[in-house]
DNA sequence: GAAACGAAGATAGTATTACTATCATTGAAG
DNA sequence: CTTCAATGATAGTAATACTATCTTCGTTTC
């Protein structure tokens, strides 16, 4: 038997639920790799439709344009994220063990999960990373925002911020320290790749030592 | 007299200095104005010729394309933002209260300094807010690093990096923790304005309640 | 005062991008 | 057997991101 995992997606992602048809996984899985070997920038959906063997009018079937793709495909990390910290955190009582489940969860590379064959995980954790603050970073955040399009990074970001506050109710930044440590779980890592004078782990690229950074930064901030 | 302020600038990062003559200055200043209003992504060399009144190809002799415009501008936030800190901090002999200061010049806005006519920084302020990551979650990063395009950047991340040490040598992530800084005061910021559900600051947008978040998380970090 | 030069204006042209529209084919469901 | 949705095929348009060339105009320099 072959075990299946589906992310609820938003229907106001797409034009054509590309969850449904062989052409719409196509879209996704190329796009995402097409994205991770091109980037954003120089991605096109020409580009997409000629290594997937269809036209650019095919792809404009399933999404309003490039951005929308990159949305849903964050979207779609965010949830995944999501029901694994859930998995991960659910037989675990103590709220400090679970927070710090959680930052490995964000801070540590992500194998391929077989359960869905349309998207590969560990390169999607390297466009997010690269990408995934573009899908906000826009002068059309708010009215994308209004459609809910963010919903799966806002619940992770409350999720998490409800287990700071389990830690010490008294914590007065539970949804600024979450989105912070979001955040920095994914710049922190492209610094030390990329620009590793910003960070103190460039000499031997160890994202260990991005979670024992964030474990520190959370905890003493949050001691009672 | 008139006071002048100059940040010295990268050749690399322009092909004609913009700051040597009339049309180079207007594209600063027209440029920035035109970014903020319209987002860098809609934003073109065409638009800002027209804003101007000259051509496109007038605006290619001072700068390759958007791109490095966008880094040109960044590069003199953050230089200006070391100029400021350097300023404000050089009477200080405690440096606790040096990196409070620097956290509040981070983390507030600031009004236009009449010394640097052709640079509006309040707006400026807004830009860097919304598109200073742009400019190096880029696959073409560690190649205009190189070029080094970010060192001003990552000379105030040094210099935020020593105070921190200066207050705790002991500390162990004096340059996560001032890249972190850095990038939250501007990322709370947007996040209250467009995001604010991931924040604790939405109800009333208060900038001095980033300032106060972002204290208690580098404070409680570097404690002894 | 003429020559030389650099900065800017004027104009044109190209490849690519970001779409939209239309019509034909095909395979499955009723 | 029809219908219909999904896809394929093709075409076309406006805008973008450049590059190239030629002229003009003001300044320096001999």
């Amino acid at each position: 038997m072959e075990l299946q995992l589906q992310i609820k997606m938003n229907e106001k992602l797409f034009l054509k639920n590309p969850e449904q048809s062989e052409l719409g996984k196509k879209i996704i899985l190329h796009g995402i790799q097409l994205i991770h070997k091109n980037g954003f920038e120089a991605f096109t959906f020409k580009k997409l439709a000629e290594d997937i063997g269809t036209t650019e009018a095919g792809i404009y079937r399933y999404f309003e344009n490039k951005h929308r793709l990159l949305i849903y495909i964050s979207a779609w990390y965010w949830g995944w994220l999501e029901y694994r910290v859930a998995v991960h955190t659910n037989n675990i009582k103590d709220p400090v063990q679970k927070l710090k489940k959680v930052i490995k969860l964000l801070a540590t590379a992500i194998e391929d999960d077989n359960r869905t064959s349309y998207v590969d995980e560990s390169i999607l954790h390297q466009i997010i990373i690269t990408e995934g603050s573009k899908t906000y970073l826009t002068k059309k955040v708010s009215e994308d925002n209004k459609d809910h399009l963010f919903q799966p990074y806002k619940t992770l970001c409350a999720k998490i911020g409800s287990i700071i506050l389990e830690c010490n109710p008294k914590y007065k930044y539970p949804k600024s320290l979450s989105s912070t440590i979001i955040e920095m779980a994914h710049f922190q890592n492209f610094f030390m790749n990329n620009l590793p004078s910003l960070t103190d782990f460039g000499h031997n690229k160890d994202e260990l030592k991005i979670v024992s950074f964030l474990e520190d930064l959370v905890f003493s901030s949050i001691k009672k």
